[in-house]
DNA sequence: ATCTATTAATAACC
DNA sequence: TGGTTATTAATAGAT
């Protein structure tokens, strides 16, 4: 994306390399940032240059993103039999609601309508009859809230009109 | 770079979010790696998505770059309690897990049109319409299930016919 | 996954 | 480095 493209290897020009080094580190810098906040990541980026300068970008704590690495990669500092113990608890705890959460999202998918090649005509019966109780609910809140919206303004026209009373009174009073 | 710009905030919709995830993640992968390439730099990438997957570039050894990264930073955090810190990364892994399967919950319920005191006019009409493509959807698919059976039907209606004309002719012929 | 209209990044030049 | 512009690359939204 320049005047023309670029071959996929060092650029022997070190004057050029340094400067293609400064433009692509600020947007590679950028998308990271872009991409934590879009996608709500989790994302940590080391850079030295050639030179040895040092650059980072870290969506969070950088310490504990490379933490978080080092548990992923297996390297567990905890070596002893309670962080084991420790550990698998969470293991577990983490296991269980990951397929919580999975559930979770297949069911939302289904009640939207999306995935339904696994249902059967029962499920899609069941399906159909939570959303109509659904919208029934809804619709019902809805009528709530209007109903009330419609009170409040009636309250309001009245007190306007008592209040337009009690001027014209007060006028006839005073003049 | 799309069919419209897009704001740099957390994509609410959780489908997107993740599409554009898997996007902007190739996409800034790849870019880390042309910048190790082109400018001869050494470089890490980690990635955790919102569901706890992970994703890493490196140019060279990632935790040799990690070590150069602890340099650079100081003997600061050389040799703290890893342990404890790793139990902080599941605490808040544990956390954003219970964050999420709250919000599912939350919003199954107003699917089921329960919990709605919260919800405003806006939310309701946008729930409603939701609950209604749902629907739309699962009859379609219920249709074509339909359908389906109804041919198959029709399919060995036919056969059967052919295998009582074939018995028919047999039968003149044998006896 | 694939396609394509648009936006974004950036190579070359100053 | 810090702008400008012609081009290429990335990607948002749709299919």
């Amino acid at each position: 994306m320049g005047r023309g493209k670029v071959e996929l290897k060092r650029i022997e020009n070190q004057t050029n390399r340094q400067v293609t080094f400064s433009k692509r580190r600020s947007g590679l810098l950028k998308k990271a940032f872009e991409l934590s906040i879009l996608c709500d990541a989790e994302v940590a980026l080391l850079l030295f240059s050639p030179s040895g300068k040092y650059y980072q970008f870290a969506s969070h704590d950088i310490d504990r993103t490379i933490l978080r690495y080092k548990n992923e990669v297996g390297l567990s500092t905890t070596n002893d039999d309670q962080g084991l113990r420790a550990m698998e608890v969470w293991r577990t705890q983490i296991d269980d609601m990951t397929r919580t959460i999975d559930e979770l999202e297949a069911r939302e998918k289904h009640l939207a309508g999306e995935d339904l090649s696994t249902l059967g005509m029962k499920e899609l019966k069941q399906l159909e009859r939570q959303l109509r109780i659904g919208a029934v609910r809804i619709r019902s809140k809805k009528r709530r809230i209007v109903s009330e919206h419609i009170n409040w303004l009636k309250r309001r026209v009245r007190l306007l009109l008592y209040e337009g009373y009690i001027f014209r009174r007060r006028k006839k009073t005073v003049f």
